[in-house]
DNA sequence: CGGGACGTAACGAGCGCTCGCTAGACTCCC
DNA sequence: GGGAGTCTAGCGAGCGCTCGTTACGTCCCG
């Protein structure tokens, strides 16, 4: 029932930056927009079979229940962005720093290319706990390894805000909130975003030679 | 129906870092832990009458609807967040540095202080057109105060961030998500954070003279 | 001609909300 | 001082409806 989806997969990628259009199941894809509107709780399995255009018994042959809608979408999501972090760390290289960076690129590229599976990250707590604790397994670990990235470069003494932890969590967070307000339309593309991200959150740790582009907004 | 609730109020407070604990009326209290817990729709009038101890149409008398307590509460606090950061750019003076780090403090503060609350933000897209209407001119004010202390600051050279828009709106979104992560049982205290917070924010946009305290995580 | 991919119809449960009613406290007037 | 009237705060019962889910029939394609 339901076969793997490229697009949630931990290696549903060649290169960590590229991004195609995104390409789920009919079925996900409703379900995925219904859940942004209105959230979990808030979507009826019968609006997401209108959106399909099928009805609601349909939905049921291919999963078994709402929640494995969501379970496929949040999980999903979250593995790809895992999977995509973890190979833009093995390919920056030695130096924390580029790790770092690859880091905040490597996120904010997901959070504005991806936005909309983003978004449902509020939607953790509709999760059953098993699901839950898987999810929140791959959220530390993705939290761990910014954290890792500006614990050594503050030792080497590349970074040097005086509270790295605080520091690495802002970013962090900083980073996961562009799947808020990222919109197709808007003046900047994902890339463009994400370059911009990396300047600021080097300052924000503290880079002692913070690069210092000529743009301006 | 329902008479003003001080803590939800813009001028609920005589210092705008002075926080005693929250006091709601039961009703309202009780919705709040619910809808934290499972967001609005996830949450049933009966649940919440339970919580309180008293039965459905007790919460009907006091309130018109289980809309209402939401507006109650998502609005409610966004006026008061609101009319903290009006009083903190207030008293803070005439430099932007210095309204821009208040800002900052002020945010922070509420969000810890006020973390149940402020973790409602996400239910906003549960509130019905017009009382959502109201909530994003509020938000949008909010964000209108940091952009404007940034964009004086850069005026006069005090920040040298390349990008200021885009920073304020990481500060902004970085300060915002400490409600998310604070738990009271946690090593920092709310002010603490607050003051670490100002901190890296100017990191974040580049303040010429960042001050660098000498503590450590 | 078998099974994958649906549709029709309906199930029990639970939803938000409201009805009619009442115990008790307070006010007012004679 | 005491009865009549009114208000607050709440109850038990149940309304109409929608929810997630399913038993079962049907159609079409290889």
């Amino acid at each position: 029932m339901a076969e793997p989806v490229t697009d949630l997969q931990p290696d549903g990628h060649t290169d960590w930056r590229a991004y195609a259009p995104i390409k789920l199941p009919p079925i996900l894809a409703a379900s995925l927009d219904a859940f942004d509107e209105h959230g979990y709780h808030g979507t009826t399995v019968r609006d997401i079979a209108r959106r399909v255009g099928v009805t609601v018994p349909a939905l049921y042959y291919h999963y078994q229940n709402k929640q494995a809608l969501l379970v496929e979408l949040l999980l999903g999501s979250m593995r790809a962005a895992l999977g995509r972090c973890r190979t833009a760390v093995a390919d920056a290289g030695d130096h924390p720093v580029d790790r770092f960076s690859a880091l905040v690129e490597c996120i904010v590229l997901y959070m504005a290319n991806r936005a909309p599976l983003a978004f449902l990250d509020t939607e953790m707590r509709s999760l059953e706990p098993e699901n839950r604790a898987q999810y929140i397994a791959m959220r530390d670990e993705l939290e761990a390894l910014v954290q890792t990235s500006v614990r050594e470069a503050v030792g080497m003494g590349e970074f040097t805000a005086p509270y790295p932890v605080d520091a690495a969590r802002a970013v962090l967070t900083m980073s996961q909130a562009v799947a808020n307000w990222y919109r197709r339309e808007g003046p900047l593309t994902p890339q463009q975003i994400a370059d911009r991200y990396v300047v600021i959150a080097l300052a924000c740790v503290g880079y002692r030679s913070a690069p210092q582009p000529p743009a301006a907004d």
